[in-house]
DNA sequence: TCTGGGGTCCTAGGACCC
DNA sequence: TCTGGGGTCCTAGGACCC
């Protein structure tokens, strides 16, 4: 065979949870539940839950107060980010220790540019170059483009190797649900059921027209695009420059007192500057968002009369954009947002 | 299922201008 | 002044992803 230009996504299994049970090696082979403080009588969430926990119905995104009815005998640790972090760097390294181009999409995942005959064996390098450098595990996808190689990914969880290209991609998606794909969650699956498209093989027959009609000019023919697998292949390692910065906190139990309020959102507001500081661009907006109980989010912006990169400044504009709000009732939620020019 | 935190991009309406 | 059409900016919200 010849070379190729494939593309290979690696995705880290388990990862925040394999990270705990690395260093705690007693915890493997137990249900391991990391999130918020580790305690699940808390208002948090599951950042990622071990094998053995999610045989119990537990998963990322559920609160931790559910996920104990399910496990109660389930480990329940905080969740670490700098230890991550620090892991994750490792393992980016590794990857480039081997000559690749990686393009990091999160901390626990990245695509590799794969010149090479026989990704195969590649991906199988991979894995146990990370393996043996961080004792994790990682499955990897190969793909002719970077969302066939995304998709991969999941068939070959967990420390699998799986390939997906034009050849097998109607075979393996045509029947399944349209939120199979990259880039199509569940809302956007239940409206597409309404038009009466329920497989990946019907959104790809779609008319164009149509979807633009109901889902806007770009998303619409974009759908149809991501039903045949289609995409661009361009790995890049150029550095990623944010579009914003942004702050925000769930309190355990709601506020409401405006001085309270305004105290938390300056609070914030001096996390957010410190992060524009250390972007070394200024922000030229600047937003709040309030959710009130139960669960009504809104939010409210300005754009600053010059661009800042200022704590007081961006203060503020903060306290400024919170007055925007009608308050009075319990808010369970604060965010603070700064956002950099567009280039 | 009483629902975290940090992001990206798209849509749509109104203001404002020519 | 019964009211066209295009372009851009601002703002709020929504969907999705890790």
């Amino acid at each position: 065979m010849s070379t190729r230009d494939w593309v290979l996504h690696v995705d880290l299994d388990q990862f925040i949870a394999a990270v705990e049970i690395a260093r705690h090696p007693e915890l493997r082979g137990k249900p391991v539940v990391v999130g918020g403080q580790g305690d699940p009588t808390q208002r948090a969430v599951v950042a990622t839950a071990s094998y053995e926990a999610r045989e119990f119905g537990v998963h990322s995104g559920m609160p931790l107060r559910t996920a104990a009815k399910r496990c109660p005998d389930a480990v329940f640790l905080p969740s670490d980010p700098p230890a991550y972090e620090a892991v994750s760097e490792r393992v980016m390294a590794t990857l480039r220790e081997l000559g690749l181009v990686v393009e990091v999409m999160g901390w626990d995942e990245a695509f590799v540019a794969a010149p090479v005959a026989d990704p195969e064996a590649l991906a199988a390098d991979i894995q146990r170059a990370v393996t043996a450098e961080t004792g994790l595990s990682c499955s990897v996808g190969i793909g002719d483009n970077k969302a066939r190689a995304k998709i991969a990914t999941g068939f070959a969880k967990p420390a699998g190797i799986y390939r997906l290209t034009s050849r097998n991609w109607t075979e393996v998606m045509a029947h399944r649900p349209p939120d199979a794909l990259w880039g199509i969650g569940a809302k956007t699956t239940r409206k597409l059921a309404e038009a009466g498209i329920t497989t990946v093989a019907g959104l790809a027959a779609a008319d164009p027209a149509d979807l633009a009609a109901r889902f806007g000019p770009t998303m619409g023919p974009y759908f149809r695009i991501l039903a045949h697998g289609a995409g661009d292949r361009e790995v890049t390692a150029t550095p990623y420059v944010p579009r914003s910065r942004s702050r925000e906190t769930t309190f355990q139990r709601n506020l409401t007192d405006a001085a309270a309020l305004a105290e938390q959102v300056t609070l914030l507001a001096r996390r957010v500057a410190d992060d524009v500081v250390a972007e070394g661009r200024p922000a030229v907006r600047v937003g709040v968002k309030v959710r009130f109980a139960p669960f009504l989010t809104q939010t409210r912006s300005i754009t600053l009369e010059s661009p800042t990169s200022e704590a007081a400044a961006l203060e503020r504009a903060a306290l400024t954009v919170l007055g925007k709000f009608e308050l009075g009732r319990p808010v369970r939620l604060l965010g603070v947002k700064a956002e950099f020019e567009r280039t």
